[in-house]
RNA sequence: CCAGACGGCCGGACGACCGCUGGCGGGGGCAACUCCGCUGGAGGAAAGUCCGGGCUCCACGGGAAUACGGUGCCGGCUAACGGCCGGCGAGGGUGACCUCAGGGAAAGUGCCACAGAAAAUAAACCGCCGGCGCGAUUUCGGUCUCGCAGGCAAGGGUGAAACGGUGCGGUAAGAGCGCACCGCGCCCCUGGCAACAGGGGCGGCAGGGUAAACCCCACCGGGAGCAAGACCGAAUAGGGGUGGCCGGCGAGGCGCGGAAGGGCAAUAUCAGACCGACGGUAUCGCGAAGCGAUACUUGGGCUGAUGAAAUUGCCCGCCAGACAAAGGCUGCGUUGACGCAGGGGCAUUUCCGCCCUGUCACCCGGGUUGGUCGCGUCAGGCGCGCAGCGAUGCGCGUCGCAGAGGAAUGGUCGUCUCGUUGUCGUGCAAGCGAUGGCGGACAGAACCCGGCUUACAGGCCGUCUGGCAAG
RNA sequence: GCGGGUGUAGCUCAAUGGUAGAGUUCUAGCCUUCCAAGCUAGCCACGAGGGUUCGAUUCCCUCCACCCGCU
């Protein structure tokens, strides 16, 4: 990569491939309001995130509606406690939209235990 | 007031905290970038992708014809359209109004099942009619059965549809055979730019339906799409070439290594079942770019067997992360890392193991999961005026109104609002007030614009129609 | 973004504009000591809505769902 790479915060996961190792080797949580896929990595950058709505959940607005709300859960969590050395892919199910938004972060938080990276 | 028709419009509001992103200004930094402030940030359909155009590349000397695809009453509007407006015709509705692929059936071909005699050059099943012959009967007028050769198409029956309809005359019975009206065709007149409408005359019925069957006629149409297309591309890695320098030993059996090997044939292939996706070949359609159709299999992989397999030729492929240049696709060196040795690394020392390995300089090429442009000032929105029945056009004024790039335009909370519903109070009642619950549609820009189609909670405005009531 | 195709019985597939059919499944009966096989009978369908036509699975339009290809 030629240009320096952006110092964002809040790193996406953006190729195929990435989410696909993380689904393979990865370790997997499903909670109410989410499921949760982490695989460790060997270095020390930022932790990496993936958000995945399936078109089962519903149409355009709906599946953009369910990402944001992963987005915004994550990047509470994230920037009270920041993670390093993991790439985390969040999937969004239809209970997602309609869960109450404290919740949804107790989601996050048992996931992450389950997973065993928090 | 009730029911309805048409047209237009809106598509919850405000605030707080935390975020994302375009622009502008300022600060920091060599720069990438970062911080602060101000400001902008989804739709009427952004959707489906059914049409039309802009833009870009490709193709192309002009014209015509053919083929293919599309459109199809007339006139107008428009950049254009399969869109819109106005008119005409047909059908539906008490009406406002709605619906219609609505050219040609007198160029030709095809089809019209079943039923029916006959489904389109006509024809005659049951029938009707008079004549002739035999016979029966008779109140001597006639009546009836059968047969023969004829006339007729009114009635019956079939069908979605039966070679004009109704009535009167006429006749042996009938028939546009004659007449009136209706329909139809031709001609003329009037109105209209036209589609068409109205009127008159003539004809005596010719021409069943189907063109969302082939077809004919008229008009329109090059192909592909922003992943179009253009530019930059360094360090490093990686590919190739040339030159200089350095370089201890060894092998071609197995094995191993190497940036890079398969197929077919020749004295090495064989058998089996399968597939037609991919590739190839052939044919067909259009001028080509390009797109598409059909067929075939010397093509493909799979399973099993034999074999130590070389060499040569041809073809394809590979080295290579798409493409190309030059070169190469092998291994005993006029060479270049295969083995050993040597050098370096795995924290250090010895052994073992693993990994890396000529070095330097210059040059060349392509352009990826990189970056930049394309990328939003335009058939633009709003207001007023003028012209027009209208679609729309013209003039003036005014505004600047998303620009992401796996994809921003948000997340959470509160107050209000709207709908619905429960409870309480009040009231004869409609209702009003208080409070609580639930819900607020369809749907997310991806180059842009004009349409069409489809989805949509709830609501607002205007015009009109039918009915009821009151004045 | 561009383009193509499919939708018929529970399943796999046929069918010139004229009564929708085959195999299989299911149900019942026969056969058999019982089961299987076999035989016989039955049940079940044109993705949705409009239009053209006397008549539509077939022709035309719109919508829905699914599949495939190219870039």
């Amino acid at each position: 990569m030629s240009a320096a790479p952006k110092a964002s915060p809040c790193p996406t996961l953006q190729r195929r491939a990435e989410f696909l190792r993380v689904a393979a080797k990865g370790r997997k949580a499903p909670v109410h309001g989410l499921v949760l896929q982490a695989l460790p990595r060997d270095d020390t950058g930022p932790a990496r995130f993936g958000f995945t709505v399936t078109k089962k959940v519903g149409n355009a607005v709906v599946r953009n509606r369910t990402r944001r709300r992963l987005k915004e859960a994550a990047r509470l969590l994230f920037a009270a406690s920041p993670m390093t050395g993991v790439d985390l892919v969040l999937i969004g199910r239809d209970a997602t939209r309609g869960r109450n938004f404290l919740d949804l972060q107790d989601d996050i938080r048992r996931a992450m235990r389950k997973v065993g990276v928090a």
